[in-house]
DNA sequence: TCTGGGGTCCTAGGACCC
DNA sequence: TCTGGGGTCCTAGGACCC
């Protein structure tokens, strides 16, 4: 059996941790850059405040309700996240950290009372991190996400659904649509629709063959899982990536060849950090540039890199960047947004040496662990390179960010007496 | 004025090989 | 005049997830 454990709209529960004043109040979280809605704690949802939206569509009405805004503040969000894996991780041993809110649990064959151990694992959450989550229990991890949504969605629940036959499970598909099933998106259920299947249970009752021919192996695994027939495993270890990404649009269109590669040097920067934190090196680069979707003249465009050898060194990624980045300008476009991905990762080790090409030096391998840990102890973006310029104007908007009240101890919670 | 960011997996089809 | 068959690898793009 499986249980997934989920916070309850977790960003803006974490904003609430450390502010008791609010609760009970409505809360909501923006996306970077202040640009959508992101996360609504279930006072905001009460009030209508649909998920998503951009902020400047629903800001007035967020103010005249009195919501309580928050910019993102992923320091604090990622903390909290680390502290809950380890609570759960502590009473399950196996466990697979799904996503920054959520993960999955193996139960043991011993555990019978399912729900009691649910409501178990929720208490001891809300004890040691004071985060609400809901617990999803079933014997597959598709059916383990619905029981999750059921347990949100049905107050008589409490927070805790156990399905653990097919009985329980089938009574819930019918309350469910075919697009809450987890892996099935809007394109898939229109054309489910389409065929006359809508709810979940009908598409469990669909022959798991056809479908796939219709549509492709992920479908016929979905159906299976909502049979009961486990197609998915537990992923404990964290899988290494294949490719990591950096890119944030501007808080001011950019319409300066400097300034653009400013932003590609900042976020070629953070992009080699986490590569080498992850211990990667990379020797291609992505790098695209473009103007808003929404507005004014349309232009985007992009090049991929090859570099000579395989680096993690940010230098040497930075002027690459920056040289695609002055390739890409165009004069009088309003750049909105850039971005750079570090493609085709792998491992440090082993060395795989290249007859013609340098490796990365020495020195180059501890100038970059020098810049780690001092922005590790200082504060991400204490030492950088100077093609990142000084308090850029376009940096990205955050005009309501909470302290970050368990990483920085200039932030810590001030408490009076 | 203001519309997020970071990923994975799968498939179809082309290029290429013998 | 007649122009095979089977296989692998790679890439772009679609769909999905949080």
């Amino acid at each position: 059996m499986y249980a997934l454990v989920d916070g309850n709209s977790f960003y803006a529960s974490c904003e609430t941790i450390f502010r008791p004043d609010l609760l009970g109040q409505p809360v909501v979280v923006l996306s970077n850059n202040d640009g959508c809605i992101v996360a609504r704690n279930k006072e905001a949802k009460a009030l209508g405040v649909p998920d998503l939206v951009p902020y400047f569509q629903v800001k007035s009405m967020l103010e005249q309700a009195q919501v309580h805004i928050f910019s993102s503040n992923y320091e604090l969000y990622g903390d909290i996240s680390r502290r809950m894996m380890d609570v759960l991780g502590a009473m399950v041993g196996d466990h697979e950290v799904y996503s920054i809110d959520e993960a999955f649990l193996r139960l043991l064959s011993s555990t019978r009372e399912y729900k009691t151990f649910g409501k178990h694992l929720k208490d001891t959450v809300m004890q040691c991190i004071g985060m609400p989550v809901c617990v999803g229990i079933a014997p597959t991890k598709t059916l383990a996400k619905m029981a999750n949504k059921a347990a949100k969605k049905i107050p008589g629940l409490q927070g805790v659904c156990a399905m653990d036959t097919a009985g329980k499970w089938q009574w819930v598909q019918k309350r469910f649509t075919t697009r809450e099933v987890w892996g099935v998106g809007s394109q898939i259920s229109d054309k489910l629709a389409a065929m006359g299947i809508h709810t979940a249970y009908d598409l469990a009752m669909s022959s798991p063959r056809q479908m796939r021919k219709h549509f492709s192996v992920v479908l016929e695994r979905t159906i299976r899982e909502l049979n009961g027939e486990p197609c998915l495993t537990l992923d404990q270890q964290p899988v290494p990536k294949k490719e990591i990404m950096c890119s944030r649009s501007f808080s001011h269109k950019i319409h300066d060849p400097v300034e653009l590669q400013q932003a590609i040097s900042q976020y070629a920067g953070r992009a080699c950090e986490k590569m080498r934190q992850q211990e990667r090196l990379t020797n291609l680069l992505w790098i695209f540039v473009e103007s808003s979707r929404f507005s004014g003249p349309q232009y985007s465009n992009q090049l991929m890199v090859k570099l000579d050898s395989f680096t993690n060194d940010t230098c040497v990624i930075t002027e690459a960047a920056r040289l695609a980045v002055a390739e890409l300008f165009r004069p009088g476009v309003p750049f909105h947004k850039c971005g750079i991905g570090l493609m085709e990762l792998k491992e440090r080790q082993p060395e795989q040496l290249h007859f013609f090409s340098p490796q990365q030096s020495e020195e180059s391998r501890s100038l970059m662990a020098s810049l780690d840990a001092v922005n590790r102890r200082y504060g991400r973006g204490t030492l950088g390179l100077a093609s990142q310029g000084i308090n850029p104007k376009w940096k990205m908007a955050r005009e309501k960010m909470s302290p970050r009240y368990t990483t920085q101890w200039a932030e810590l919670p001030k408490v009076r007496c």
